[in-house]
DNA sequence: CTGAAAGCGCTTACAG
DNA sequence: CTGAAAGCGCTTACAG
């Protein structure tokens, strides 16, 4: 059987209240008897039960991390890994654990509710969520805490941590302009995420602005998936793109490699520029120039401003726009550096 | 405020008792009360508390999944979001939740500790640890269910589900023989980790079975990740090998891509043979043969196993061992099947 | 089949 | 600075 605070009491010889106090660190408690239960607490390696202190206190210090499965990529692509490991990260700086959702669509609603009331958890990251999900409706309801990866399309009073994907597709597709290609078609990200639709309008702006033509055949969605990118890839070729800018590295990967079996070359037929900077990005052939967007970055601020939310409440919402930096390597016909593997 | 048992006591006219037990599906309630404290609970939307009902019963349905973070390929080598998934699709399925508990060196003994002791897990699943990780030995001497992905080397009272790497890897290593390889080489996994080990064991015996000359520059230790791959290949380059058995498929792809820097072909002048089957294997130039593994089963029957343990205790531990599967494709210079990347 | 009551292991006013 | 006591929201013998 566990210890409880009631051993550490008895053994201390203090009450229950005093050895809560000096556990939790309390400032209304002698430095003698804090040094003498912490010493008892270390020496049986005891541990509060979370249950009770989320009971009693009503907060547990675990976050939940909700992804969706709605999205096919979410476990071929790098992105969610990464995103996962830096929230975790963070937390466990902040002496908080991480409860991760995969939200499938089938237990969706029935997990929505539970995350609501269950007191399991003290607040919520949601990352990257369709436009018309309903966990975010659900959640304004609630008083839990919660902060989304990737900004809310229409509701400003929702806190956020996101990149400027607008802003930062332009740069990708001015980058293609400035090497002197013209007929610049785009893979997008699906269009029921604002993540693909922000890229997407980076893009139409970016040509508006060159007075480049429009043409819709240069115009495929892709799911995020390398298969998608590959796909997306072969049915542009027809129509004769000579630079694509594509929303994920996995898809670019994938676009990348259905090039090649066609027989034609990157960059030299078609530039190829890609999103995120997957640690992946350099080990194409050839490595992929691309936007990088700080994941590990994005994970953290989330987390930290989430825990920030939950222990100093304010009105405001938190929207916070993480910097993104254009990575040139060679799939473009730009070598500025050199690019190792290792 | 979130509704309690109480308020759905008032609301329903019966007692907090018998709303709860109708919640639970305790047989000792009349259907007809049971299906009106259930109209009223739907209705309200109402979810019981987890951090009450943990203290009070003694379990929460939450499981914990314990990825330790010594590895430098959890989160690029596709393995561990596959596993996370269907550890985490499984859960869904049984009503339980999952936490995710990235183990990261400094912060490791606090939560094994935490962990045992903390009552929010009713158990707790242990993914490729280290040989000498301390985990184990400190769940064993807790009451707190638990199960390994991958064997424990020296234990047998623990529970596991694993793959028989080592015929695996002696299955891969015949394969190259008959194609009419003779200096294989091997890239292992870490040999702190025993699924490293029985790789490479496999890979050992096979030789020895076929009477090969074992040449230890033709083994260099990996861990797991694209890079290590990629670097041992060159390495091991100069001391011409003309088939090599990979541990990863991660690892063969960095290998692959490796060789194609240093412009050699494969499989024509180098064999190459991956582990795991990961989505993108069929994605490599040429497509990987490799050895399949059931990532997706493996963490769905160990969290099915766990609960198992859990609900229905037992003194015996489960030893699961899950089958494994030849995928040639055209690394190795046999091309029995196409597979489409689509 | 149902309810009153005790209890799970903590935290936190309240009083001193 | 410390302790006795109430309470967090459930479950579960126990009695009927």
């Amino acid at each position: 059987m566990p210890l409880t605070l009631e051993d550490i009491a008895r053994l201390s010889g203090f009450s229950r209240s005093t050895v809560s106090r000096a556990i939790n660190g309390d400032p209304n408690v002698n430095e003698g008897t804090r040094k003498q239960v912490l010493e008892i607490v270390e020496q049986l390696n005891f541990q509060p039960n979370l249950a009770a202190r989320g009971l009693a206190a009503g907060h547990t210090k675990v976050l939940g991390l909700v992804i969706p499965m709605g999205v096919n990529a979410i476990f071929t692509d790098p992105f969610f890994p990464l995103l996962i490991q830096s929230v975790s990260s963070e937390c466990n700086v902040h002496d908080y654990s991480v409860m991760l959702w995969l939200a499938e669509p089938e237990y969706e609603r029935r997990m929505i509710s539970r995350m609501m009331y269950n007191g399991l958890v003290d607040g919520v990251i949601v990352s990257s969520m369709m436009m018309n999900d309903p966990i975010v409706e659900a959640l304004v309801k609630r008083k839990l805490p919660f902060i989304l990866i990737g900004r809310h399309p229409t509701n400003p009073n929702i806190s956020y941590v996101d990149v400027d994907n607008w802003a930062a597709a332009k740069v990708a597709v001015n980058h293609l302009v400035e090497l002197g290609r013209t007929r610049i078609g785009t893979i997008t990200g699906p269009q029921n995420m604002i993540v693909g639709r922000d890229r997407y309008q980076g893009y139409l702006d970016a040509l508006k602005e060159h007075n480049l033509e429009l043409d819709m055949n240069l115009i495929i969605e892709g799911d995020f998936t390398a298969s998608s990118g590959s796909k997306a890839m072969k049915k542009m070729l027809s129509y004769q793109p000579d630079a694509v800018f594509i929303a994920s590295d996995a898809m670019a990967g994938g676009a990348i490699h259905a090039l090649q079996e066609e027989g034609y070359t990157v960059p030299d037929d078609i530039a190829i520029i890609g999103f995120d900077d997957i640690p992946s990005a350099c080990l194409t052939i050839p490595p992929l120039t691309t936007i990088q967007q700080p994941i590990p970055l994005v994970g953290s601020v989330a987390a930290k401003t989430l825990i920030k939310m939950i222990e100093q409440p304010q009105e405001e919402p938190y929207h916070i726009i993480l910097p993104t930096k254009l990575v040139v390597r060679s799939s473009c016909g730009w070598q500025k550096e050199k690019t190792d593997v290792s």
